[in-house]
DNA sequence: CACTAGATTTTCT
DNA sequence: GAAAATCTAGTGG
């Protein structure tokens, strides 16, 4: 498996788009030389920045939002109800706000690592939810602000042999605000979507 | 299967 | 001080 990552020009783009080509392409984790975790992509979600009253970045820029007006394709990791990660892409040029989140992922390699990680019985529960998978790849606070165009820690690959498959559109979750915008996107049928 | 509550801490008002 | 882009365990049908 060739895992090329992607360009930066890929995240410098409209915040809704790069969260529906992002479907089908590969998350890559690598904790050591030997330990390399990946999983392909099956449900993003938008949030485009000042326009969007459900983005972070919605009321401007604070400690935390700002690197949601930074450099595109850089990781925005955030803490959310006491115990839980989330993880981001930042979209759109520098000095716009926007970011995709990552909902859920399909387990391609390192499986094993991550079901110790989870501590989960059933594959299908490794990571079909945004703080899941990060429990699933041991992402935390530390990889916050990594480039994610270039081989290192956490990164994003492209996946030349996608195929051919359905994309809905649907309402984000989780949130009580913006929820006029079908800004949910995941592959239709694949079984590692978080919620129908 | 559907629904409810509890965990727990960063972040901004 | 309240809310938060969630998950899990527990209850009841």
């Amino acid at each position: 498996m060739i895992l090329k990552p992607l360009k930066r020009e890929f995240f410098e783009r409209n915040t809704v788009e790069v969260a529906r080509d992002l479907l089908g392409h590969f998350l890559v984790r690598k904790i050591d030389e030997n330990t390399i975790l990946v999983g392909k992509i099956v449900e993003t979600e938008a949030y485009c920045g000042k326009n969007d009253p459900a983005s972070h970045a919605s009321r401007g820029v604070t400690p935390r939002t700002k690197i949601m007006f930074g450099k595109p394709g850089i990781a925005y990791i955030y803490f959310i109800y006491g115990m839980y990660y989330c993880l981001n892409v930042v979209t759109e040029p520098e000095g716009t706000a926007g970011a995709v989140l990552f909902r859920a992922i399909e387990p391609i390699k390192g499986i094993e690592y991550m079901m110790k990680l989870r501590n989960a019985k059933r594959i299908k529960d490794l990571t079909n939810g945004p703080s899941k998978l990060t429990l699933a790849l041991d992402i935390t606070k530390d990889l916050n602000g990594t480039d994610m165009t270039v081989i290192g820690p956490l990164y994003l690959a492209e996946n030349k042999n996608k195929g051919n498959f359905e994309i809905v559109a649907t309402k984000r979750i989780g949130i009580k605000v913006g929820l006029d915008k079908d800004w949910r996107f995941y592959i239709k049928g694949n079984p590692f979507v978080s919620k129908k």
